[in-house]
DNA sequence: CGGTACGTTGAGTCATATCAACCATAGTGG
DNA sequence: CCACTATGGTTGATATGACTCAACGTACCG
């Protein structure tokens, strides 16, 4: 079998199969970026940063899954959101000129590109319509976090377990049997829904005594979203 | 006594004494926004929008004090953030375009000025000081959204009623007898906090009880931040 | 003077966290 | 190859923080 190769994505070709924020970059831009970046490779388990570093650049995902966490007083982990191809992680550091406020982890192995601070920040001054879409794409994170506030204020961890499961959905998909489509351990679900780790498997316990899911290790099938859309009380 | 004259605020002016994010206007600009807005007086209680609501412009808090919150499955308020002089609001539904995922209620009387939407964006496209000015505001929110996602999700009610005590001195200060500077019902701290108002009640009573503050109806007085930084666990 | 909104307190309940024990699996090193 | 260890998953027992419900006090207002 042939050695594989390393083959390094164009910025080019891949802003618009990922649809990512970068398509909205002249092509000329597309040159630079596509030069100036810095084509990387991880495993599951590398950090890419660390809350409170120092940040001199951001991720491009190409391939994989990312997720992004705060550590909370006593060392648990609070899951912010995941990242997967075409999302750029670590710009909200970059761009409120602060302090990495999370850390990075992959989850599953992952081809990123790290791109310097100046080039998005001169992307943003000579690009207008790049400028708009990035603050669009921070202001829609926004709205999605002020939603999570208000959800784990007020809902039971059911509630928000059965939501976190069809948000999961959504981002990542089911395939043909059914099955999500990101493994996830019962911490890393617990760090989500913002519970212990025993309560996640108690409650995934008890939706598949009710049919909602189907559970193989970190396999979850899922057999009634309307189902698990009634207990979260979500609607649309 | 003279009646009281309605003084329109000159934007040129207001947006150096307030420190908002108009002072990376151009004086043609903020000729231009001056123009444009439209000035507004609201008492407590009026709402300035709905969530939901599609919104064809922003507001500038020129004084006064509004509460902007999301209403949860069961009609139960949670407070996302206040806006006070200086500050500006709905601007994340204006730049991603979506519909209003807040609302936004005064909590003490104020004076606004609101500004249609296309300004906005037509600053964004011709000063990119200003868009990266804009960029920052978003993402710092982001962060702090971040933050206390962590810590609804992990800490218990006391150290979060502690921490958003210290977060309203630091938001709006503490008068020469230590008085908090802004006065809400216990309802209101209970929809920050994310809890029930005799949960507040009771714990209010208790941080008085430990000489922590002292209450007089809805004024707090603070009398050891030591103390409530301690309860928090909040560093810094 | 009755009404409405807010504040307070007590009692009871329940969801969820915590603690502890145990199993399964896989990787490691001698 | 086997003991050893680490990691993740599961279950049960127990504790408790926080919510709910209900009653009542207080203050302001028309």
């Amino acid at each position: 079998m042939k050695q594989q190769e390393i083959h390094i994505p164009l910025c080019e070709k891949c802003s618009l199969e990922s649809g990512s924020i970068f398509k909205y970059l002249s092509p000329d831009e597309l040159v630079t970026l596509n030069y100036e970046k810095d084509f990387r490779k991880y495993v599951r388990g590398d950090i890419l940063y660390q809350e409170g570093n120092r940040i001199s650049g951001f991720f491009c995902i190409h391939s994989g899954i990312i997720k992004v966490f705060k550590t909370g007083f006593d060392g648990k982990e609070q899951i912010i959101r995941f990242a997967k191809k075409g999302e750029i992680i670590a710009y909200r550091s970059v761009l409120s000129n602060e302090l990495a406020c999370t850390s990075a982890k992959v989850i599953e192995d992952c081809q990123v590109c790290f791109i310097p601070s100046e080039i998005l920040i001169s992307f943003i001054k000579t690009n207008s319509t790049f400028a708009l879409e990035l603050i669009k794409l921070a202001c829609h994170e926004l709205g999605e976090a002020n939603s999570f506030i208000t959800d784990i204020a007020q809902k039971t961890v059911r509630e928000r377990l059965a939501e976190i499961l069809l948000l999961l959905i959504n981002d990542f998909g089911i395939d043909q049997e059914q099955n999500l489509q990101i493994s996830l351990t019962r911490e890393e679900l617990a760090n989500i829904v913002g519970t212990a780790t025993e309560s996640v498997i108690r409650l995934l316990s008890e939706f598949k005594s009710d049919r909602l899911v189907e559970l193989n290790g970190r396999r979850i099938k899922i057999l009634n979203k309307k189902g698990l859309e009634k207990i979260s009380n979500v609607f649309n």
